[in-house]
DNA sequence: ATTGACTCTGTAGCTGCTATAGAGTTTATA
DNA sequence: TATAAACTCTATAGCAGCTACAGAGTCAAT
């Protein structure tokens, strides 16, 4: 199938498609007569992959890695739950750094009375180091 | 001061002020004969600012309209809770995001042994377009 | 006068795409 | 069969928000 037909297939825009491939994700696909891209079924299912793995919030690195032990014949549950928990806990700690943000923001903004009036506490904590 | 004294005083690479006032945040400072930056209390305060405003994840075009109304005399509650209100909603939704993507992602993992075995149920959920 | 520490400009790199430009190819219709 | 429409090609640049060079010049202390 030509590019833009996996595209519709993955709802992947045929720009990163070719990223993809450039980045060696995707393997280099066979050509037409005219230089079209023609993809096979494998191409898709890989590509299926790595669009869901992105949904997760995988890395490109962390695909790549996932894609070196479906590529070795010998898949073990033990590499691959590595690299999720791993993941899953890269997505904690973002969880803990936005909820530790969103807490000191929330308590600055409480001291704002978003009436209209000079001097604004917010702009006050912002011109501080600390607070 | 010069660059390295105010990077040293704002916790702030020397690039990231250069490029600060690359981009317009920054106020351009007086030179030395030679040609080096010299900067004053205000550009200390300023910068401070953005800091602290990075650190709280303000985007720098948020900063850029804080910074606007901080420079016009008549600095409003009303515009700066706008603002910041509306910040904290961008990070209330990349938590919720976050808190999606790890409550799947945790689903699938659970599936998962651990041990030294081929076929992974990971690799399964990740080759599934919904699952 | 010379050393060392500092700073300058300009450019390229990072992640993960996305968006052009300008050319060539394929397919469908007249 | 000719031509137009739709598709694809490569190459390059842009997005955020920095960071890291290279190669040159400047400043402060000995
Ligand atoms: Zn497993
Ligand atoms: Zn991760
Ligand atoms: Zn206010
Ligand atoms: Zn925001």
């Amino acid at each position: 199938m030509k590019i833009g037909v996996l595209s519709k297939h993955t709802d992947c825009k045929i720009e990163t498609i070719r990223y993809y491939e450039k980045i060696g994700l995707l393997f280099e696909p066979a050509r037409s007569e005219g230089g079209y891209r023609l993809y096979t079924e494998d191409h898709l299912k890989r590509l299926v992959f790595i669009r869901r793995s992105r949904e997760l919030g995988f890395t490109i690195e962390e695909i790549r890695a996932l894609l070196v032990l479906v590529d070795g014949k010998a898949v073990s549950c033990a590499d691959v739950n590595k690299i999720a928990l791993s993941h899953i806990n890269d997505i904690k700690q973002k969880i803990q750094d936005l909820k530790k943000l969103e807490k000191t923001l929330s308590r600055i903004a409480s001291q704002c009375s978003g009436k209209t009036v000079p001097e604004c506490p917010i702009i006050d904590a912002l011109f501080d180091t600390k607070k």
